[in-house]
RNA sequence: CGGAGUGUGGCUCAGCCUGGUAGAGCACUACGUUCGGGACGUAGGGGUCGUGGGUUCAAAUCCCGCCACUCCGACCA
């Protein structure tokens, strides 16, 4: 490819709307253009790289069973209708109609279509295990858009869907993808992506995991443990706590605390650590059960594990709420409620005389002990994990928090899909069962956007050879002088003739300019053809991204790009 | 959906406070001089200042509405 003919501006400045580092290069460097909020074209060098992450995607894909499809974008509602995610799936999804006023959508994971087409084709137990993939268009109308490729509303994805007899295979599918995966990183140059344990969301199923691309910049919180490894998303995770000191259960003892409606003067009323503090947080559910839970005071709900347990959708309760049932904000407790179910989290389950709110204003009462006084409440691990707490796994370990992007996920969906939408296959004796399916998805773009967080340096992008745009780049000096733009004709015709990649900046620009612009190419290897370099016969070649630099003799220079590209890319192949 | 901010040529911004009919740098076009990390000169082209209304003799500038974008949060297979 010329450099002067390729479509895309760079620039020198930095975007305005830009602030992620790869959202900065992408757009400097002619990579990605923005159509709407969330929407963005790829210019080629762009559209380059996915395509070959695509093919990374599809070979290992293709390497574990996987049958390439392709379903429609737009769907019909009542596909949707059959699950009941046409109604329980929130603005996300965009709906509208078509001419003849019927409910279409457009597919922001395709469950359901997968489904449908199956149901019809694997009858037979013969037909079984098979997974089906696709790599296409997937919309989610996000309430925020961000990051560039990051986090988009329209954009590629890789989503296969697997169906099984029996749990057991389904297992073994499952861990087969999970190595899948590590090598679809792994060979698009980033092996540091791990897996991490996760929640399932609105995909419900059981068990799953995303692939995390541990940075900084990510928007998705992860528990790590230092000490074993462990890792699970925040939303999640769990921990172990310091076991209360044994004490003898004391008597419910009220105690006056005027104006300490916050756990925080509480604590400093009663001079004692929030650890030993019971605080209540009011809920109300979508069909209008109360919710009362009760946490330790130093601790956080988390929302989602609460959502597990209640198994609907729910919000804060206001004041007005909160006292119908007899509770006194500030001052509550789960105790003596006329209404409503009580949830209390694992860490104050067996904790010794506590302190709790009396449900009467400026109130307390010393010596709670939930076995005693709440008998009947709901215990569950509804705890938030914070940085420092003990790793729930080996025992031993510090929590941290660390960031990540979300690269890719794997569940286990169960028979969710299969039984709502009544697909069945006849088994050997021709009874019917029901299949049970597993879900696997890339976003590509994100990808993308991921791999320059992950690789890049001041100046650019520093691309894997596997997916980088082109292979070689080649920058011709001071091309008018003697025989140099010929040279440099030539030698772009004999690298593109033994099958290499080559960006060439044939613009007869001022070096720096050159350089600039190839940074943010961001190509692996970099060839320099100048008058200084042909007097001495010969080429100039610079790793991106490395400290390695040299001179070859033009005669072979063809050869030593070839064998450059090829090791380079059996290196990053060595570590999938 | 809440909080904050920003909308001025393709990009980055100044001008707005204190109203008088639009500027710089980059990019683009032509010519010339340059050339090893985003060179320089000369001459050009390109903007009804997000949008609708209001105030005024006069609005990029002041007032009101709307829209879009960005950041933080809520939400998110």
């Amino acid at each position: 490819m010329r450099m002067s003919y390729l479509i895309g501006r760079r620039h020198k400045e930095k975007p305005a709307e830009a602030t992620l580092i790869s959202h900065i290069y992408l757009l400097r460097g002619g990579y990605i253009r923005p159509v709407a909020n969330g929407i963005y074209s790829m210019l080629p060098p762009a559209f380059r790289i996915a395509a070959k992450i695509e093919n990374i995607i599809r070979e290992e894909m293709n390497a574990i069973d996987g049958q390439e499809i392709k379903m429609p974008v737009v769907l019909p509602r009542e596909l949707w209708d059959e699950t009941k995610r046409y109604d329980t799936v929130g603005s996300e999804l965009l709906r509208f109609e078509d001419r003849t006023k019927h409910g279409m959508l457009l597919a922001m994971t395709h469950e359901e279509a997968v489904t449908a087409l199956a149901r019809t084709e694997a009858t037979s137990y013969k037909d079984y295990p098979f997974m089906l993939y696709q790599i296409q268009t997937k919309f989610r109308d996000e309430a925020r858009s961000r990051g560039g490729l990051i986090r988009v509303r329209e954009f590629t994805m890789k989503d296969a869907y697997s169906f099984h007899r029996t749990q057991e295979d389904l297992d073994a599918y499952y861990d087969r993808c999970a190595t899948a995966y590590h090598r679809i990183y792994a060979r698009c140059g980033v092996p540091e992506v791990v897996s991490i344990q996760s929640d399932t969301g609105m995909m419900g199923g059981k068990v799953a995991h995303e692939y995390m691309l541990l940075t900084d910049s990510g928007e998705d919180k992860i528990a790590h443990c230092p000490e074993c490894g462990y890792l699970a998303n925040f939303e999640v995770a769990s921990s172990v706590l310091p076991e209360p000191d044994a004490e003898e259960m004391k008597p419910l003892e009220e105690v006056a605390t005027p104006g300490t409606s916050t756990i925080e003067s509480l604590a400093a009323f009663l001079n004692m650590p929030e650890s030993k503090l019971a605080k209540v947080v009011f809920y109300i559910t979508e069909s209008g059960k109360m919710v009362t839970v009760m946490i330790r005071g130093d601790i956080e709900v988390n929302e989602i594990k609460l959502a597990k347990v209640l198994k609907e959708p729910f919000a804060f309760a206001n004041d007005a709420e909160i006292e119908s049932i007899g509770g006194v904000p500030g001052f509550a407790t789960g105790m003596g409620l006329t209404g409503g179910i009580v949830v209390v989290d694992g860490s104050i389950a067996s904790a010794p005389n506590l302190v709790c709110g009396a449900n009467k204003k400026d109130t307390h009462l010393l010596n709670f002990n939930v076995k005693r006084d709440l008998p009947n409440a709901v215990i569950a691990d509804i705890a938030t994990v914070q940085e420092g707490q003990i790793c729930p796994v080996c025992r031993k370990g510090h929590i941290q928090m660390r960031r990540g992007i979300e690269v890719g996920n794997i569940f286990k969906l169960g028979t969710f899909y299969t039984q709502s939408m009544h697909m069945t296959y006849a088994d050997e004796n021709g009874t019917e069962q029901t299949p049970i399916m597993g879900c696997y998805g890339i976003g590509v773009g994100r990808l993308v956007g991921s791999v320059i967080e992950a690789k890049h340096d001041d100046y650019g992008p520093i691309w894997p050879m596997t997916i980088a745009p082109w292979q070689v780049q080649l920058n011709v000096l001071k091309m008018e002088e003697g025989n140099t733009k010929t040279t440099a004709e030539q030698l772009y015709k004999d690298l593109e003739s033994a099958g290499l990649e080559v960006l060439y900046d044939d613009r007869n620009l001022s070096p720096g300019t050159q350089f600039a612009e190839a940074d943010l190419m961001g190509i692996p290897l970099r060839l320099i053809v100048s008058p200084r370099n042909l007097e001495k016969g010969m080429v100039e070649y610079k790793v991106r991204g490395r400290d390695e630099k040299g001179f070859i003799p033009l005669s072979e220079v063809v050869s030593f790009a070839r064998e450059f590209v090829q090791k380079e890319i059996d290196k990053i192949n060595a570590v999938a």
